[in-house]
RNA sequence: CGGGGCAUAGCUCAGUCUGGUAGAGCACUGGUUUUGGGAACCAGGGGUCGCAAGUUCGAAUCUUGUUGCCCCGACCA
């Protein structure tokens, strides 16, 4: 991508709506812009982020075997009355009516949906286990949204809805979701921590908010500070194997939060130099909830002797609008956004010192031409501007690797590459460049898994 | 929904108390010189001061209403 071709409108100004860092940094850096109180559009670096934080958590999905489908964001309000949540619900779902007067509303998450969808076509215990996922834009009526997309009214969720014959094996499919969950998030350079929480209105009896530590978390939150250097399952955790050992683990150590704490047991079993009593956000949650929606919904198998079986649910949903800042509140520093590769909008950006000078516009034009060719995401920054003002957007914007072209360092046949991370530069001759970005960026690209 | 605040150029803001021809910086347009850490100079364009009513000879400024947004609480991925 060039940039005099790309739309990135970066602020200079601090916007006056925002209140923390995140959300500052996302309307600075031209992630987001926001319409109207809670709701969002996603500028095209926000959104190449977004599809970033989407291709993992689908591969992810997908290694624990969950099957990815689409449900459409407007329900039918008949399927909700069905659940009894209809008028539970109240005033945080948006209803509509349709020009035949008939109920509608745009759905705040999809049991309803894909319970009548998993009985009008599972009839047999044989098709268990199952587990069905989507990503779609869900809309909550939010009393008071606030700190941009972290808490906005439309927002975009990956939602993991399972079956299975029992309780037994519905915990098997839990494990496999908390694993799965435990390898999204730290793909994304996130230390996310399972907590105990409440079930809220979703329902069940066993259930974690996994939660990303941070100043500016909404939550209060109390752990074990172990479990900010347990190691992650790799890539090579067989999930049709049993799990229950590495969720035993990451359970054994205290964290719960505020809704849940009891402080004499936090403080009984976890030793003073260990207690963790932070702030946190809640980038995902897990629920075990047995049949309450499958026996109102009358979804059920016939199981191995013929009987008729109310199949055993949970649901597990990550927010993909509350991941991006998350992200950023766990990496920036005071010029900007720090990106881990494995969701940063582009891999590279390659800074021309001297657009307009031959020599250097024809060493940028061969990098850029081999950089794409090598299958690395680049931004050719191209503008006639100062180097100042590209350096400060490359920092803003939080590309990890910066690759410098200028007259000078070319007399030498050298070029630099700057980390964002660190700020460290190294200076390479122009034809190790690719090798050199090639050596950082691939493995990175895995992130810590 | 309760409590508090804000609304003036694309952005950040001054001007409002004390009514009298709409301002700054940045951004934008044209030109010249520039280009190694947010370039300089010259010349420009751009605002029915959120909206509506009222008071007044005269309203960005005073009054009332209204809408939007932000912050504090309850709700949540």
């Amino acid at each position: 991508m060039r940039f005099s071709r790309f739309f990135l409108p970066v602020l200079r100004e601090e916007p006056k709506e925002a209140e923390i860092v995140s959300h500052k940094l996302m309307l600075r850096a031209g992630l987001i812009s926001q319409q109207a109180s809670g709701l969002y559009a996603w500028l095209p670096l926000g959104y190449k982020v977004l599809r970033k934080v989407q291709a993992i958590i689908e591969q992810e999905q997908d290694r624990s075997g969950a099957v990815e489908l689409l449900m459409p964001t407007l329900q039918s309000a008949d399927l909700w009355r069905e659940s009894g949540r209809y008028d539970d619900y109240g005033k945080e779902m948006l209803r509509i009516v349709d020009r035949h007067e008939r109920d509608l509303l745009y759905g705040p998450t999809n049991e309803e949906m894909i319970t009548s969808i998993f009985r009008s076509y599972v009839r047999s215990y044989k098709d268990l286990p199952l587990n069905l996922y989507h990503v779609q834009w869900k809309f909550r009526d939010e009393i008071r949204p606030r700190f941009g997309t972290m808490r906005s009214r439309e927002f975009l969720m990956k939602d993991a809805y399972s079956f299975d014959l029992d309780k037994e094996r519905a915990v098997e499919a839990y494990n496999r979701m908390f694993v799965a969950y435990l390898r999204t998030f730290r793909r994304m350079g996130l230390t996310a921590i399972p907590m105990q929480a409440e079930t809220g209105p979703i329902g069940g009896d066993l259930s974690h908010e996994f939660i990303v530590l941070a100043e500016t978390g909404e939550s209060a939150v109390y752990c074990h500070a172990d479990l900010l250097d347990k190691p992650v399952p790799g890539p090579d955790i067989d999930f049709r194997g049993d799990l229950t050992p590495i969720v035993d683990d990451w359970t054994s150590l205290y964290a719960a939060t505020e809704d849940m704490v009891d402080l004499a047991e936090f403080e009984r079993t976890v030793p003073a130099d260990k207690r963790i009593s932070a702030r946190g956000i809640e980038v995902g949650q897990t629920f075990y909830f047995g049949d309450k929606y499958s026996a109102p919904m009358k979804a059920t198998v016939t199981g191995p002797e013929g009987q008729e079986i109310a199949v055993h649910s949970g649901s597990y949903g990550i927010g993909l609008t509350r991941v991006v800042p998350a992200v950023i509140e766990a990496g920036h520093d005071e010029n900007g956004i720090v990106w881990p590769v494995s969701v940063a909008p582009f891999e590279a950006i390659l800074i021309s010192l001297k657009v307009g000078d031959g020599e250097c516009d024809a060493a940028c034009e061969r990098l850029y031409n081999s950089l794409r060719t090598a299958g690395i995401d680049v931004i050719y920054d191209d503008r006639a501007q100062g180097a100042g003002a590209k350096f400060a957007t490359a920092d803003l914007i939080g590309i990890p690797y910066q690759l410098i072209v200028g007259p000078r360092g070319l007399k030498e046949g050298k070029v630099e590459i700057k980390h964002r991370k660190d700020g460290t530069r190294e200076t390479v001759g122009i034809e190790e460049a690719l090798k050199r970005l090639l050596e950082l960026i691939v493995p990175a690209r895995l992130e810590t898994i």
